[in-house]
DNA sequence: GTTAGCACTCTATGTTGTTGAGTGCTAAAC
DNA sequence: GTTTAGCACTCAACAACATAGAGTGCTAAC
């Protein structure tokens, strides 16, 4: 069946009522409304063919229709217009930054707050695996005879620590000195170049240096893998319970509990880490089947060209999706600003 | 009116009654379950005089009796017997903690499932004010022209950091200077210590070593005030919403809105730093009176005399009261040992 | 002081009827 | 050939009503 110039306005018709009233949309109400010059018999009809080709879908006999995935799935991909922040929105924003930026963290946590502020939806930001990320400083602090912290701190400002054992003979001084080595060595490298290629030559250098023992350096290695331990944070939960789709305590059950899975939100919000643009998951797309009602939108944020991290919306498939994707692009890009002013302080 | 034996009795086994099955108990089921060799009349009788103390009410007329607040209070102060873990659940616990552990968060999180995961309600974790924490190490590292990220290890091997400015002028080697002065001047200090009384004496030694701007140290002083950068961890609070109480939309709602909120959260589990027991917070007892349906047992944990956090558990206030204590009771007192296993290392 | 008996209350549940939105089909109009 | 008016039909949602059952308080007897 063809797509002509009347289906498409059907739909985006339909889709827009859909998503503004979240009822059902019945052919009067299209023709009422939206004024596209035919009787309610003649959408009837077109709505007929829609359903046909998959694109929405009846509830029940006597209800209207409702988009399906695939419907959404067309008008994100053909119909849908961008929109443009307004200035006030804009100023909100920009002014919930302006508050002294303390560390990545907080950043993470104004950015979540804003995005389900201005969607009434979820909303999910993570740090990308810290591998793709340029290493600043490490630190090996002693705690006790038999364990240290090793601390690494990144380009981006973000903080990963993690204790590991050391053998009972090496010294706060030699701490120190394997701290230095490596500070000196791997100064501008990125962490996942660290884990596979430097070691030996590191391990050249100590030994040369001092007559540190094989395991100082397997420890350090150790605690440089800290495996994919990305912040995630999530907010705004509530508002989408707002939405009528989750009016049932059961949906709403498990939902939050796939949503306290952070492992589980990880991997929705990852597989895309090529594209550059913005992503929209809708229902069944999702990697977890049980997320069908939902959908996300999800953009990356970067600093000087690596990918550091992504942003994501989340929200019931009769998702504002014109607005979500305005709103993660604007924050993907404005975050690049953010960060960097958090390191380089402010520039004017 | 005199509480007699007899009115406990009945009370218990209300209480009792209601926390197994969420349905208003009448004076027949009592009579039958709980033989207490009277018949239903005489209980009635005595429900009525409880009722009439404020211990139990009535939904509606023709309904059994609930009790309330007031009844909890008494059955958590006078007649709750204090359970123990069985042997199963102990090993599970102690199972759990088995893995390698790489820092406080990953204690803390393990610690919550484990609590949700044993009592079905909502746990909360969280660390309390570093200030009373001692000293381990502290970094700057330079992060730009304008910026550097002071870090902060705890002997707990809690890390905090945060980004501040500096003048231009600071080289990386005056920022290492100023570490290991600080680092040397600073063991052993608690957080609150260093605040209030060391800075005087620190700034002297800084300016005798080297002709460091009076402005490096007001910079450290900022970086250090980290205000009350509690880590709070809140899981399994999908749990709760299977509770009956939470069969309402509305409800979850608000409770989700309120727990989104860390202040508040944090808000609710301190007040009694004081108390090394076990406090327990009914309905509206709570700090927040939008939570009267629920009701949260709290315990501090500490590390060598030092309180250093607390554990939560928040259910609906027709919780398992006896069952929660006990686990809490476990949970903090283990998790010193945790803890001490995590920086000391395994001790066997 | 305790208990059996009884009238009374009130929710929860199920039944039934009604309403109204929306459809698909047909035949006439354009 | 496309569009539209008209109409019979379907089905969820809602309200009105009836019924059952759990539980109470009171009274009078034990």
């Amino acid at each position: 069946m063809k797509m002509d110039k009347r289906k498409q306005q059907v739909l985006m018709a339909l889709i827009q009522d859909y998503i503004s009233t979240a009822e059902p949309v019945g052919s009067r109400t299209i023709a009422r409304k939206y004024k596209l010059g035919v009787s309610p018999a003649t959408i009837r009809n077109e709505m007929a063919d829609l359903e046909e080709m998959g694109l929405i879908e009846q509830p029940h006999t006597s209800a209207g229709r409702v988009p399906s995935d695939q419907g959404y799935r067309f008008y994100v991909d053909n119909l849908m217009k961008r929109e443009e922040l307004s200035i006030e929105e804009e100023n909100v924003i920009q002014k919930s930054y302006e508050t002294k930026l303390k560390d990545v963290g907080n950043i993470i946590q104004r950015t979540g707050d804003m995005i389900s502020q201005l969607t009434n939806y979820a909303a999910v930001v993570m740090t990308t695996h810290i591998g793709e990320v340029s290493f600043k400083h490490i630190q090996l602090v002693r705690m006790s005879e038999k364990r240290a912290l090793v601390v690494l701190v990144t380009e981006t400002g973000a903080v990963h620590h993690r204790m590991i054992d050391i053998p009972e003979s090496i010294s706060v001084a030699d701490l120190e000195t394997i701290s230095s080595v490596l500070n000196k060595k791997l100064q501008g490298r990125t962490i996942g170049d660290i884990r596979t290629t430097l070691f030996n030559e590191i391990y050249f250098e100590l030994t040369k240096q001092k007559q540190i023992l094989n395991k100082a350096l397997e420890l350090v290695r150790e605690g440089l893998t800290m495996e994919s331990e990305d912040k995630i944070y999530l907010g705004g939960v509530f508002n989408i319970l707002s939405q009528p789709e989750f009016n049932d305590v059961e949906k709403i059950k498990t939902l939050l509990s796939l949503l306290e899975q952070e492992a589980l939100l990880s991997d929705m919000m990852s597989g895309f880490h090529q594209s550059n643009g913005i992503t929209v998951r809708i229902g069944g797309e999702l990697s977890n089947k049980q997320m069908r009602d939902c959908s996300m939108v999800i953009g990356n944020y970067s600093l000087g060209g690596n990918q550091i991290g992504s942003i994501g919306i989340l929200g019931p498939t009769r998702m504002d999706y014109a607005r979500a994707v305005t709103i993660v692009d604007y924050m993907t890009n404005n975050l690049c600003l953010v960060m960097r002013r958090l390191i380089r302080g402010r520039s004017k």
